[in-house]
DNA sequence: CATGAATGAGTTTTCATTCAT
DNA sequence: TATGAATGAAAACTCATTCAT
């Protein structure tokens, strides 16, 4: 049993148990408590790290964000083309692990957080435009520039509402039948407004 | 001053606050006491009427719901054609005062509500299924059975996405704009495969 | 048991309590509910009039002023000379009921207090502002200005001191003779610089 | 790096510290973890070499008499007369470093903690016993033993009580002022009873 | 000697809920 | 019908203290 560096160790614990807890609620209602049980650790020490609980939130939120981040980079890996660039962005959405219930029920919960928190609403836009101008991007070279902007809300916004429909249990689709109506939804604009 | 009768304009008074309160606060971290105080009443009452917080909420939200109904029911009167009507079914949707910022707060609360209380998803679900059979019933005179289930989904989930972003305030968009990407995603996928 | 009106009753009780648990313990440290449980009511009803902590000390803090204050007006009532009244101001702070000893560890507490709490200090330089003019316009008909800022500074801070040495229980004097230190003190200055 | 003997340097380090937080705080209301950090060590080791937070205190306490009384050494070996003795020991009490803010409000802090604490009550006992007899002691040569009682009590009241105004920033005299204000006392008295 | 990890008890605060009137 | 009084449980947060290393 290390004693030294345990920091980082425990925080890392703490991101994942809130990841875990809040997913399991579906609410931002837990307690500090059952996070720091679920992370082997007393409440105290999570305050110790982090502060409060809201920092926690923020740490997990910041979490789940650069997990997606990484994804889209390693999907992004592979592509060569504008097309093959969408499509990973998208990929990287609908992939099993950030398409799971618990991380897609605390995306649902962050955003909820943001009407609240002014540093929660800060990372959330940093998250939404930058996906947004990733999305612009390649679709500029497809498309004219006002299309391209129209284009990126209509993915965004799919995406969104294919999360909280998971969320609730009330997505009839699958996994790729569900990425796949966004890929749809991608060629049918590409191919109406083509360049 | 007729104390008999009370009961429905008390519950009213009560259900309006609660959307405002929930609505004001982008969360259902609302005190009774703050609902009944916008309703002008003690927190006694509203305990009175509605017997728990919890029944609160699952008033505003079958409230909510209703609003909707009508709002739908009201906007499918002038409609002749399966494509009027799944036209005035989006227009409800983006119908301005379903639309404000408020109303928007609430339904993206209510759905996280949804994940804890059994009787929230289950009106959520009555919701849910409602808008899918009426959107899947007008769809199929104009396309195919699985792809109107498909279309279905996407206009659903578009809807969700786009309220979303509105509530984060991330919505570039204005009103028409956003009703418009719905229909144009209609348009689309029914110039696509139109029986 | 009357359900009306309660507030200013369970104020005063609080007030009362609190200034008792603060003397009693010779600290600002007591705990809310210790105070609550003297007052014979729930530390939650302790919050809710009063929203926190330190109002409830500000309160106290308040309520042992306008008590001095009273005092000192009462003893003022009879005095018709500059130096009656000096001597009558002197003699509120000796009186029996102000020179309890909860009273002085309170106000010793409370000058603690000021150092942390903005409102507190205020409180503070009110009060001793209050008593300094007080002083010094009885004072200026029997010497000069310069004079008269002195000995007033003189007589509160012995005041102060012997409310020390008091709360500390190590005054050798009793109340007369306390009282009569500051008197002596006074007229001996008095008779050095008198016009 | 000899690690032997670091034991004094520590508990110095600590109760500088100690007594600068205090003072900083105008309250016993620190933590430990703060002293530890401006003395540059772990809270562990704070408790490794004193025990607990009041052992901290009450080293605080003794280092201030310490400090006091070493300053009032200093001052009397110039002193011949009983006179300049009893203006020594005064001078003591307003020298620079006796009157700094951080001084002064630890004297306050511990007056408060002698409430509390039987040890801290010991030790206040014997500083203000010693004080008390060594301004007896000069004081009997220049007038009667009841008189010699008297004007050290007051003696002793007025100090404290000006030390309490300064640290509440409620003096309006300088530090020679406030002095002065102490040795007229002391003169009035004297000139008033002397043999 | 020294650290930082870790705990757990204690405190403030909030709030749904109950109840006497 | 309606109120406001009152509670008590639960939660966040703090911090002295202990301990393994």
């Amino acid at each position: 049993m290390p004693k030294l560096g345990m920091e980082p160790i425990r925080k890392a614990a703490l991101i994942k148990a809130a990841i875990a807890e809040i997913g399991a609620a579906g609410t931002l209602e837990v307690t500090v408590s059952q996070i720091a049980r679920r992370a082997g650790v007393s409440s105290g020490l999570a305050h110790h790290y982090f502060g409060s609980k809201d920092q926690i939130f923020l740490a997990a939120m910041r979490h789940i964000q650069t997990l997606f981040r990484d994804r889209v980079r390693s999907e992004l890996k592979a592509a060569r083309t504008p097309r093959e660039r969408l499509n990973a962005i998208i990929a990287a959405s609908f992939d099993p692990e950030e398409f799971a219930p618990e991380i897609i029920s605390s995306w649902l919960s962050f955003y909820v957080q943001a009407q609240n928190s002014v540093e929660a609403k800060r990372l959330l836009r940093i998250y939404t435009r930058r996906l947004h101008s990733n999305l612009v991007f390649n679709l500029k070279p497809l498309t004219n520039a006002a299309n391209a902007e129209l284009i990126a809300a209509g993915v965004a916004a799919l995406v969104d509402g294919l999360y909280i429909r998971q969320a609730l249990g009330e997505n009839p689709l699958d996994r790729f039948q569900t990425m796949g109506l966004v890929w749809d939804y991608l060629e049918l604009k590409l191919g109406q407004g083509a360049k």
